[in-house]
Parts: C-alpha cells; structure tokens; sequence
RNA sequence: GCGGAAGUGGCGGAAUUGGUAGACGCGCUGGACUUAGGAUCCAGUGGAGCAAUCCGUGGGGGUUCGAGUCCCCCCUUUCGCACCA
C-alpha cells in the first residue's frame, strides 16, 4: 500500500546495529508478572466512583463460571471490551470496567449432579479459577467491585425485585404446561427436548401442569419496541429484539354460532388479514380451546375427543413441529359476518391456544397452513384477492398471500378494493356492526420465573391458610438457600426444597400461624437481569443499588457481549429497568446506552466443543505467547463483530510484532541524536488516525494490521528508528497489549502508568502526503499511474495521464467523456 | 418453513460514500547472517502468459464511464425461532 513512500522518497537507512553483548530481549512471563503485581500494589485499576469526573461504565457480560474452566471465548468478548475501555481511559474519561460471575442454574447443578459434588462447594473453587485465569490475562477490571449472583449479599436483592414486581402486581402465578422427562424426573427445557425424546435418557418426553410464577413482560411490549428507535446498538440485536417482540396489526373478528343446546355463542378470532374474510370457508379451534366442549355435537364426540387426547399426550415441541395438518369436525356451524353464509368448525392442532385468541378462521385462498388443511379435508377454497394479471376465475394451485400486488374480487361491495385499504375498510364496516375491533397483537407473552430446582434464590413467598399469598418482608431477606445433601430432583415433580419440612415450614409473617414457603426458586435470567446496577454499589448492604452512585454511573455507556444474548437478557434487562423507573427507582428506562454484540470464535473451522476435544485452554497459550501476544492474536484473527478462526500456527505473528517493538525501544534508546524521518512520521500520524478511528468501532483487526504496517516502515532496511518515530506507538499499543506497553513506557523514562498518560494526538498537516498517486483508466480499465500533487485539477491530471504512454496507447482519438475523482482516479472514456 | 449473518488467494482476513481487489498476518519461495536454525533480518508471493496483455470477489442476468460494493433470479454455509393466524 505505502511503497509510493519507498518508490519517490527512499527512507533513510542507517547499517543495523551491531548486536548488542547484553541487548535485553523481549520475556513477556517475566513482564506480565511484574506488571500484575504492580497494578496490583499502585490501584492502577482502581475506580474512584465517588470522585469520577467524566464517568464511563465499560461492561461486559459476566460469565457463567464452569468447571471446565475459562473459555477462549470468554477471553476474546473481555479483551475486546478491555480494549475498549483502555482507550476511553486513555481518552480522559474514568473507566469502570466490573466484573462477577453468574453462577447460578440448571448448568451448574447438573454438572454437579454428575461429578457427585454439591454446588455450594463447587462453585467457589470454579471462581477461584477462574479469578486466576482472568487475571492472568491482564484485564482491566477493579475486582474490588467483584459480585457473584449465588452469594446472598446478592440474591438478598434479587429476592427483593421479585417483591417489587409483587407489589406492583407484575408478578402472578398461572397454570402453565412443562415438558416433563419421567426418566430424569424434572423439567426440561424446549431445547433439550430433540425429536420428542429427552436429549439425555431418549426417553419420550410428557406434558405436565404446574402452578407457576410470570412477570408481566408482555404489558411493557409496546415500550419495549417504541424505544429500540432510540438506542445505540448493534442492528442485528435490534433486529432480533424486533422480531421476538413480534408486534402485528390486525382485528379481532366475531363469528355467531350456537353450541349443542341452541345457546348464542360467539368465537373470536384475531387476523392480521381481515381483508379476506368474504373467502373465510370454515374455522378451526385448538383443541384445548374452552367453547369446543358446548359446540361438539353428540355424534362427533367420540372422534373429538379421542384427538384431545392425543393432543394432550404429545410433548410441545412435536406438536409444533409437524407439519402433517390433521383435524375433526365438531358438527357445529358458524356463521361468517361478512358473507353471512354457514361454515364448519374444526378442531385441529395448528391452531395454538397461546397465540391469539385460540381459534382462526380458515382462508385457504390466501394461508398456506389453512390452504393445505382445506385440500386434506376438502373443505371449499374461495379466491377473494387477485394479484395482477390475475382475475376471479385464475385458479389457486397454492395460497396466494401477497399484499402489496392485491385487488379484493368476491367480496361483495369491497370489489376491486386494494388490500391494504380493504383492512381497513372492512375492519370499519364489521366494527360497526359490532362484529370486529381493530386490535394489536404481541408474540412476546409473559416471563415464566418458576424452577422446579434446587440451585437458584428461592422465590420470597409464603403460603397461609389463612392469610393466602403473603410476601416475604424485606427485612427478614435474604431468603437463604438451605445447604442440602439431597439437591437431586425426583418423581414428585416438586423442587427438591419441598422435600425439607425444616425449611419450609415457617410462620406466617402476618398472623403468626404455621405457613409453607414457596419452594421453587427462580430462572437465573432474574439473576442476571439487574446485576449491573448493583456493581457501584458492592458492599452496600442496606440498599440494592445506591441512588448518587447509581445516578453517576449509569445507564451503562457501553455494553459488549455475545449475540446468543440478544433477546432474552437483553430483553428481560431492560423491562426490568423499566419496572424499577415506573416505581420511581431509577431515572432512566433503558439499561444501556450503547450495545455492541461480538461474534465466536472457531477453531480450524469447526466449533469448539468438548466432543471434538478442540478447546483451547488459555493458560497454556498465555504461558507459551504471553498474554500480550494471545490478547493481540485473539483481535486480530477477525473482525471483532463477526468472530473468527482460532489457529495455533498464526500467534505468531502478533508475537513477532511485539518482538519487534521491544527491540525498536531498545535500539532507539541507544540513538538519541539525529532528527525523525519525516515520510516515517508521516505514517506514525496517519497510523494514529487509522487506530483512534477503528478502536471505537470495535475494528480491532484493522487497528492491529495499522500499526504492523506502520512497523514495516518503521524498521525497513533495518534502520534504526528515532525516539520520536517510536514513542507514541507504546500508547498505540497499549490498550491490546497493556503489559508490555507499561514496560516500555518505564524503559522510556516515563512515570507512573501509561494508562493515566494521553492518547497521542494526530496532526493532519504531519500525516498528509506531498504527492498521491493517481489512478489512471481508460473505459475503466487500470492502464497507468501518475504521481501528482493531491490538489492538482481534472486538465493538470489529464496532461500528465496522457504523457504516459502505458495510458496514451489506448487513447486513439478524443475521449468522449473524462470522469476525474479528486486526488484518486481519472477515467478516460472514448 | 420464517428471520438474521455471510460466501474474496494455499489459509485467517482487508477494501467509510460505487473509484487501484487481495492491506495486515500465517504459510510458502529465494537470499543474508550463522557451527547450526523450527531464531532473526531482507525480498518475493491471486491465476495464465516470454511479453504486451488477458482472466479473476459462490453462479447467472442488469444498472453505470466504472460493481466485491447497487438491483433481480439462483446456489451454498451458518446462527436464531419453530405452523404466530
């Protein structure tokens, strides 16, 4: 890219020196240590929240420590968050950057289960390693503000949330179907349900009811969304939250039937199509829907019934996958309020109880799902839209669901009617004759916190004979969770804590009486939901998150973590954010400002995994590369956003880099005389451009390869660099390689640490070029290259193009058109 | 099936708004230094061709003076979610 430099101003070159009998080299073990205990001694990392000026909350997304150890991918997340939050210091800005771990959940108590350890013992010796590991990679975290949610200085907070959304009537109990594993004898989550069959005993998987604890996430689904517009994040993390929301306009429509007794009745249904109610030829209820009970007639009872059962009887997860429509007719009629005429009513498992209103009408026309359901049961298909070049009479070989292309045809007096204005036309004409109102529907439905598990803060409830559902007072929290040797789940469907009448039983805080505490605990995503507005105020034990502190340092300036995330952390983070602003706890709605999702790292292209026996563990590469050198390899092996390919063969060159700058310091420091390169310096300024623009665009790739290409021209031909040439790259590097970095700075003559110094300020006079080369085209094509002045016009340019004869070959006679971009490429057209 | 992301040398990957495709690194080749090198340094490295030049960003069309980038169709990989009415 830069051999312009080399070609018209060669860079001065010196004969490399001779080796010096006690040059120091490059041991980054015996850096990395020193350093640690220094930061370690001095504070270097310490945040002072009180007396921050300019407050930057740098977080990441804790881990959750396993007992396998740190992950590289832990490793690449934080460094690129270290990074980042380096630079904002290096800024002027105080960086509080936190860390904790999320310990809590069904991963660690299964893994405990399985080694025949208790939690309670495992989960400490897993964060001591995992401190260990962390420090060993040089992060820049003030560990004295370090959390872990299992620590009840903690959950004593996350117990008093679910109190607050008690009071304020967010939390509720509700029936709620499981997926219940008879082998294993617990619940499972949809994802370890695989064909039907539990992912770990094969066996088939039932359905089971169970009394449960929601959150009202779905009354906050319209804020949710509204204030995606307003935040910084990443977009496909908006994206995702978008959809998972999942908001869709349409109206509630209903149909006049009359059940077995000749009773009125109505079924409501929800459409985001109301326009094509003149084709709706039959409904379908879900099976569990209550009015199929009224509306069966005696001679289809026995079928209909017999299908209920074997609904019930399949899991949740098979039922929603198969796509082989099946049904029964009730026997019943209803009316259609638009055509007037009698349709069928259906029961059929496409229809989903939880979605809508339970019930749909059937427009096979213009529904897929309803259009083969029509065809197997060959009830009548009735075209109501036409696309263009597409009359009434066009026959539907499929569902035809286009919108924006649509004319309505067979409906009555909407004729000819575009769909779009055909929704709201006959939305209109129906809600007047009070058969419709238009409604908003979300996907979004309530949080489910209940666990029929032992390794999570038991939910602060007790139950009273006579005092009913009695909240645990917040002063007799936490509600400690008991150490029990029988934490192992069992047939009773019950948490294991049920099984402890010791602990359970207690008195009612109200009347005294014996009551039963709840004894399900909660989802570890509660855990997580909150835990950065508690980090400032670590150590507070009489409030969760205390109110200067809180106001100082948040909502969080920058948020980094995985994509995996995007929707229900991030989702359930900030409705409980806005729970706690509505209460008059916070002042801000939103929990952070600024949100960037980091990709995963492969390794070799395949995705690491204990199976394939492909993970990397860092404490070998740390020890053999150093931190410095893995951290610096680990950004640049892809582009942060995306991830990339771990591969043990290529440390090296982020390794060599290092290498080379430790002896560009060295050699410097022995050469104090002569002046600075200018075409070297030159490239230091645009290298510091480059670098201070793709840091907080996360483009760390790009950064790195910035200053290995300023290292080339730093030390080409071996010359010997200057002091000025080489100093302000220390700072360049230190936020990807911090150790080394504050080693240099103290060879150098500076004080203190490099961390509370100054980003090197880029001169634009220094870093711009006396010449450029211009590229020269002829009907597009590359045919030459002229060096000129960056301001020389399209006629200047033209003239010195033309006297090149690689370019005037191709010019036989007068262009017809030049295109001339300023100070990058001519176009000759002829 | 729906939604997101992505397809560029031997490999990982660069390429603000359409403007030199392949920066940087690995690997490879040659050379220097060396008793030695799996160390270090220097140089070269998309393909074809002696060369001029031609061909090249998953495939096929299109827009443009100019397309990796924009538009249309198709293929592949990958990650979420599973009939969302």
């Amino acid at each position: 890219m830069d051999n312009s430099a080399t070609r018209n101003e060669p860079l001065s070159s010196s004969a490399p020196p001779p080796p010096s009998p006690n040059s120091i080299t490059y041991d980054p073990q015996a850096i990395e240590r020193k350093w640690q205990r220094i930061w370690q001694e001095r504070g270097t990392n310490h945040t002072d929240l009180q007396r921050a000026q300019r407050p930057f909350y740098a977080l990441m997304m804790f881990p959750y420590p396993s007992a396998e150890g740190l992950h590289v991918g832990n490793l690449f997340a934080f460094t690129g968050n270290d990074i980042y939050g380096r630079f904002q210091r290096l800024m002027g800005h105080n960086v509080f950057e936190p860390l904790g771990y999320d310990a809590f959940g069904i991963h660690s108590e299964n893994y405990a289960l399985k080694v025949g350890q208790h939690p309670m013992d495992l989960i400490p010796r897993n964060i001591a390693n995992f401190q260990r590991q962390l420090e060993s990679a040089g992060l820049m975290v003030d560990w004295r503000y370090r959390l872990a949610t299992t620590d009840p200085s903690y959950y004593k907070w996350t117990q008093w949330l679910f109190l607050q959304l008690f009071k304020q009537g967010l939390a509720y109990k509700k029936q709620a179907a499981v997926n219940w594993c008879p082998d294993c004898k617990t619940v499972l989550a949809n994802e370890q349900v695989i064909g039907g069959l539990c992912e770990r005993s094969q066996t088939p998987v039932e359905q089971r009811l169970l009394e449960q604890w929601f959150f009202r996430i779905s009354e906050y689904a319209p804020k949710l969304l509204e204030n995606l517009e307003r935040i910084d994040w990443s977009d496909t993390t908006r994206t995702a939250q978008r959809n998972w929301i999942g908001k869709s306009e349409g109206a509630e429509l209903v149909f006049a039937t009359r059940d077995t007794e000749g009773g009125e009745c109505e079924i409501r249904v929800f459409t985001t199509r109301p326009d094509t109610i003149y084709g709706a030829t039959y409904m379908v209820l879900a099976p569990e829907h209550p009015l199929v009970e009224r509306l069966t007639k005696s001679g289809e009872r026995r079928d209909v019934s017999a299908y209920r059962e074997r609904t019930k009887k399949r899991d949740i997860i098979t039922r929603k996958t198969s796509i082989e429509k099946t049904g029964i007719f009730t026997g019943s009629y209803a009316i259609n309020p638009a055509t007037e005429k009698e349709i069928p009513i259906w029961i059929s498992d496409y229809v989903l109880m939880e979605y809508g209103t339970g019930a749909i009408m059937g427009v096979p026309g213009h529904d897929q799902r309803d259009f083969e359901f029509a065809k197997k049961f060959d009830l009548p298909i009735v075209r109501v839209v036409c696309g263009e070049r597409e009359d009434v009479n066009t026959p539907l070989h499929e569902a035809f669901t286009e919108c924006e292309s649509g004319t309505l045809v067979n409906s009555g007096v909407f004729d000819g009617f575009r769909v779009e204005n055909a929704k709201k036309a006959i939305v209109e004409f129906l809600t007047k004759a009070g058969s419709a109102k238009p409604v908003v529907h979300y996907r979004l439905h309530d949080w489910c916190i209940s666990r029929q598990r032992y390794w999570g803060p038991p939910i602060p409830i007790i139950y009273c004979e006579s005092c009913g559902t009695v909240p645990v007072p917040e002063k007799d929290l936490p509600v400690v969770l008991p150490f029990i040797e029988d934490f192992k789940p069992d047939d009773s469907g019950v948490s294991p804590l049920a099984r402890h009448k010791e602990w359970y039983l207690v008195e009612c805080p109200k009347c005294g009486k014996t009551g039963r505490r709840e004894t399900d605990v909660s989802d570890t995503f509660l855990d997580s939901a909150w835990y950065f507005l508690r980090y400032p105020s670590v150590g507070r034990d009489d409030v969760p998150f205390e109110k200067n502190v809180t106001m100082k340092w948040l909502p969080v300036t920058s948020y980094i973590g995985g994509n995996e995330h995007a929707v229900l952390h991030l989702l359930y983070s900030r409705f409980i954010t806005m729970v706690l602003h509505d209460a008059g706890q916070l002042d801000f709605e939103e929990p952070f400002t600024r949100f960037r999702a980091h990709g995963h790292i492969i390794r070799e292209g395949a995705k690491m995994s204990k199976t394939q026996g492909n993970i990397v563990n860092p404490d070998e590469y740390i020890e053999h590369w150093g931190a410095d050198a893995f951290r610096m390899y680990l950004m640049f092996l892809g582009p942060y956003d995306q991830g990339g390919d771990f591969r043990d063969q290529s440390i090296s060159g982020t390794r060599r880099f290092l290498d080379r700058l430790f002896a560009s310091v060295q050699s410097m420091s022995s050469d104090g005389g002569g002046e600075p390169d200018h075409s070297v310096m030159r490239k230091l300024h645009q290298t510091i451009r480059k670098v201070s623009e793709d840091i907080p665009r996360l483009s760390y790739n790009t950064a790195i390869a910035a200053m290995m290409e300023y290292m080339n021209v730093l030390r080409k031909g071996e010359r010997t660099p200057h002091r000025d040439e080489v100093f302000p790259l220390i700072t360049l590097v230190s936020p990807f390689a911090p150790h080394i970095a504050e080693e240099l700075w103290e060879q150098t003559g500076e004080t203190g640490s490099v961390f509370d110094s100054a980003w090197p300020s880029f001169d634009p006079a220094l870093a711009a070029e006396d010449l450029i080369e211009l590229v020269v085209q002829v009907n597009g094509k590359v045919r030459g290259r002229v060096m000129v002045a960056p301001d020389t016009t399209e006629k200047a340019a033209l003239v010195a193009a033309l006297a090149d004869p690689a370019v005037s070959k191709f010019v036989a006679s007068a262009p017809r058109k030049v295109v001339f971009v300023p100070g990058r490429l001519l176009n000759i057209v002829v």
